[in-house]
DNA sequence: GCCCAGGAGTGTG
DNA sequence: CACACTCATGGG
C-alpha cells in the first residue's frame, strides 16, 4: 500500500476537461467518472471537481503536493483579468464565456521541450503514444505501472537505434540529437533570457524551428507572449481574421493583437478550432 | 488502403 | 525571404 495524501484546492475558473484535454499537455488521462490523473515531478496526481474547489489525491503525497499543482495549473495567473483584456477583440469576447475554466499549463521545461519535439507532424493520440512509451522505457517507476517523464540524463543513455524502436519516425534522431546538445544546466540559463531572446536559442536546437520554439516558450517557460502557430491556428486566424501569411506575419499580428497575453489567446483559439472541426459546435465566431 | 498529423531541415529561386 | 521537397509512421 502505497502512502497516499488528499487535500482540496481552491482555483479558480478551472475547467479541468479543457484545461488538461485540449492538447497543452500529453500525459493526463480522464476516467469516466471525470477524474484527471497524470504524472507530476515524481507524484501521481488525480484532480476532481468538487464544486468551485479541485480535490487533489496524490501519492506518495508530502509537502510540496499543493504548490506543485498550483504551480501546473497556473494557480497564480488572474484568468479573469487576462480574459478582461482579450476580450477587447470582437472575435474572443464572443466565446470566452464558453471557455472560462481553460487555462494554460506550466510543464517542466526538459518534458516540455522533449514532447513538442516529437508532436512535430502527428497527432494527438500519437504523441501520447510517443511520450508514454519513452517514458516506460527509460522513466523511473512511480507507482500503479506508471512512470515519470525521463529525465535527460536517463533519456541520453537510449542510442539512435533503441529510440527507432519507439514508434517515433524520423523524430528519434532530433531526440537523440537533443540530448547531446542540451542539459539540465543550459536549460536552467535559459530560463533567465527574455522571451525573444530564449526563442532564438531554443531554435539552435534539433528539431525546434518556430512553432516548437512557440509551444516550449509558453507551456515550459512560461511566457504568456508566445503564440505557436501550426496548421490548426493557420485555420482559424484565417477563418475568423482573414489573415494569412508566413509564420512571421501571422505572429506580429498576434503579438500586436493579443500582447502579454497571446498564449491565452492561442489557447482559446486553438481549443475552438478542434470544436470546429470535431462536431461544428464552435464558440468564437466572426459574424 | 487512404489521409492526415500542435513541422523541421535542406536546398533552390 | 519565400517556396518546394523530403522525412517515417501510427491513428482515424
Amino acid at each position: 500500500m502505497r502512502a497516499r495524501m488528499k487535500l482540496a484546492m481552491n482555483i479558480e475558473p478551472l475547467d479541468l476537461d479543457q484545461t488538461l484535454g485540449c492538447g497543452q499537455t500529453f500525459r493526463w488521462h480522464r476516467s469516466a467518472d471525470g477524474c484527471w490523473t497524470g504524472p507530476l515531478d515524481g507524484q501521481i496526481i488525480r484532480l476532481s471537481a468538487r464544486g468551485t474547489n479541485i480535490e487533489v489525491d496524490a501519492h506518495p503525497g508530502g509537502p510540496g503536493v499543493r504548490a506543485l499543482v498550483a504551480s501546473h495549473l497556473r494557480a497564480e495567473d488572474d484568468v479573469p483579468k487576462i480574459q478582461r483584456a482579450l476580450a477587447r477583440d470582437p472575435v474572443l469576447r464572443r466565446g470566452l464565456p464558453h471557455v472560462k475554466g481553460l487555462r494554460i499549463v506550466k510543464m517542466d521545461e526538459w518534458e516540455c521541450l522533449v514532447s513538442f519535439v516529437l508532436a512535430t507532424y502527428a497527432n494527438i493520440p500519437r504523441i501520447s503514444g510517443m511520450i508514454d512509451t519513452i517514458s516506460e522505457r527509460y522513466g523511473s517507476p512511480i507507482g500503479d505501472g506508471v512512470n515519470a517523464f525521463p529525465r535527460h540524463s536517463q533519456l541520453s543513455k537510449a542510442s539512435s537505434a533503441e529510440l527507432a524502436r519507439c514508434g517515433l519516425g524520423y523524430r528519434a534522431n532530433y531526440l537523440r540529437e537533443l540530448c547531446d546538445e542540451i542539459d539540465d544546466h543550459a536549460i536552467k540559463q535559459m530560463k533567465r533570457l527574455p522571451f525573444e531572446r530564449l526563442r532564438e536559442k531554443l531554435k539552435e536546437l534539433p528539431g525546434v524551428g518556430d512553432k516548437v520554439a512557440d509551444c516550449v516558450s509558453l507551456f515550459g517557460f512560461g511566457r504568456l507572449e508566445a503564440f505557436p502557430i501550426d496548421v490548426w491556428m493557420e485555420r482559424a486566424l484565417a477563418r475568423l481574421y482573414r489573415k494569412k501569411g508566413t509564420y512571421r506575419e501571422l505572429r506580429e499580428f498576434a503579438a500586436s493583437k493579443f500582447g502579454q497575453y497571446a498564449g491565452y489567446a492561442q489557447e482559446y483559439l486553438y481549443f475552438n478550432e478542434r470544436l470546429n472541426a470535431g462536431n461544428g459546435a464552435c464558440v468564437f465566431s466572426n459574424e
